[in-house]
DNA sequence: GTGAAAGCGCTAACAG
DNA sequence: CTGTTAGCGCTTTCAC
């Protein structure tokens, strides 16, 4: 690969001026200007990100950290790529690291891209109170929270409404007769899941149902398999539910398996809601109704907002709540008695 | 961030000396390493990678390219998370990049991972035949090729054997009785998918059957809804179908809600195959048949190769051709008449 | 408008 | 076994 000094020499000029031209061009002499961006055509130049990123104090190593749970996660991947769109609009690269939900992971992770010196990090993070994350915005890292909220910290953050998603969902099923509405939730150390669980029981509350706790499951949102065994519990259940929300899509697939196993048929028999719309979710028979949230969308935005905050690191932080929507199909259609 | 000098200083050695306790600590004084490691623990010591990076010539950036056609594929996660898990362990990062089968695009992340001096690239070529990729494993640097092969080139390649899956693919529906069984494929610019064709086409005429063009359909391998109009085509036909064979999870999905539109029943109406064994294929109802392939273990095994080749850059090229599966479930449950 | 020179944090000869 | 020194390729004062 050639270099700024091969360029340099072939326009016969100082390097100073070939980083010039690659700067603020503004200020170099046309004529100049001209000679130089010949020669870095014909040496085909390309500026070594590495050194720019070693000399520079920051904002301008043009790369972007995420840390995600899991990229198998679909709803994860969307976000990674309305991230990286944003990214490739402004020339960023990203590094990708799945964190797994462990917090040594993450650790190590926020380590490494700090040590590969990143414009900033986005990241869900694994816990709300998470300490490390915390530290890294103190030092100065520009970070920008999506999914999941850091709780009482001001940072940038972008997620959707989950409990009213939480609440639509079941107020959905209240309106459908449902009384006996069970939830697959996972832990409240991620804000997500906590709130769409309050969002459940202020909908059973508001319709003067009380909370029973039977009908409420938790398990890992990283297994579907978790979730079936937890689904068939549930469907076991003296006092079986007649609906059962799941909260997120690993979830739902692993209550459709359960529901299968059980011979039961949607939604003559159980009625079913998912959250996430996943591109199988109108391809399953019947079509599923789900909570949506825009993954992709919350994506984009989390990278405008680290653009802006690299831009400007003292600008104010902003939180952006997005809407989740209901999608209505067929797995919810019908009246249980 | 705690500098080499800074911890030099704080131990009472030279920078020297600090680094090779990084480095190969067997030639320093086992004391002088002691308080070496102790002041690095004191300061949080955590080496600057990209300074690390820009000196040494290669085999040490701890990063690895990697450019997949659209994280938002479920194949092309797995295979991600494959190559990512291997990349941990051996204290790697991995920048990600997608393509969206755009030579412009591959192209351009092609050069910013040159310019990151990653230590190699791992890619899905777009084209069997393109050049840019083969110029660049000309230059020397490290290519693993998973997915899809580039034509006439040495170079590790992680494939699985694609003419077999579609050949089982056919055979199945064959035994079942089909003999009007219609195919949803890509353009042969695609290794994989010219393979499954070639697959599709051999079983039909060692059965004795003629290729009948019309039940051929060439789709965007990213678009499901492309597939839906295809397959749309394809139940419409005057001698329509009785079986489907779908060479990707997207068509896939794209072929189930056009069987849904149309009132159809799988398995009495149709027969459906799908290919990748995706987390939702056991959740449809239906469950589906699909032809497997283990694209987690492919990415571990590219991240294999390419971390040998690092290793021993000189050292042969290695071809793994990995074998598919078939599942059986019920979308092909049933003959027809 | 342009160039010389310093230095980002590190590794790798080369001396001692 | 340890330290001195010279850069990796680039940006950024500071002069001219």
């Amino acid at each position: 690969m050639a270099t700024l000094k091969e360029v340099a020499k072939h326009a016969g000029v100082s390097i100073t001026t070939v980083s010039r031209v690659m700067n603020d061009s503004s200020k170099v002499n046309p004529e100049t200007l001209q000679r130089v961006r010949r020669a870095m055509q014909e040496l085909g130049y390309q500026p070594n990100r590495v050194a720019q990123r070693l000399r520079t104090t920051s904002g301008q190593s043009k790369l972007l950290g995420l840390i995600i749970p899991d990229i198998q996660n679909q709803f994860y991947s969307s976000i990674v790529r309305g991230i990286e769109d944003v990214a490739y609009d402004k020339n960023y690269a990203v590094i990708l690291c799945n964190s797994d939900e462990d917090p040594g992971k993450e650790k190590f992770y926020l380590d490494v891209l700090q040590s590969e010196s990143v414009d900033g990090i986005i990241l869900p993070p694994i816990h709300q109170h998470g300490k490390v994350v915390k530290e890294l915005i103190k030092s100065g890292m520009p970070v920008v929270c999506v999914d999941r909220k850091l709780s009482r910290e001001r940072v940038d953050t972008v997620v959707i409404n989950n409990e009213k998603g939480g609440y639509m969902a079941v107020e959905h099923l209240l309106s459908l007769g449902h009384r006996r509405i069970a939830i697959l939730t996972s832990s409240p150390q991620f804000s997500s899941f906590e709130e769409r669980q309050r969002g459940y029981e202020q909908a059973l509350r508001d319709h003067g149902l009380e909370i029973d706790e039977k009908l409420i499951r938790e398990g890992d949102p990283r297994s579907s398999e978790h979730a079936r065994q937890l689904a068939n519990e549930l469907l076991e259940l003296e006092r079986a539910p007649s609906a059962i929300f799941a909260t997120n899509n690993l979830m739902t697939l692993g209550l459709l398996e359960a529901v299968n196993e059980n011979g039961l048929k949607i939604p003559d028999d159980i009625s079913v809601i998912g959250f996430d719309d996943m591109p199988w979710a109108r391809a399953v028979t019947p079509p599923l109704t789900v909570i949506r949230q825009p993954g992709y969308e919350m994506g984009r935005r989390a990278a405008e907002l680290m653009f802006q905050r690299i831009a400007d690191p003292r600008r104010e932080q902003v939180q952006i709540m997005m809407e989740p929507g209901i999608v209505l199909r067929e797995s919810t259609s019908r009246w249980v008695k």
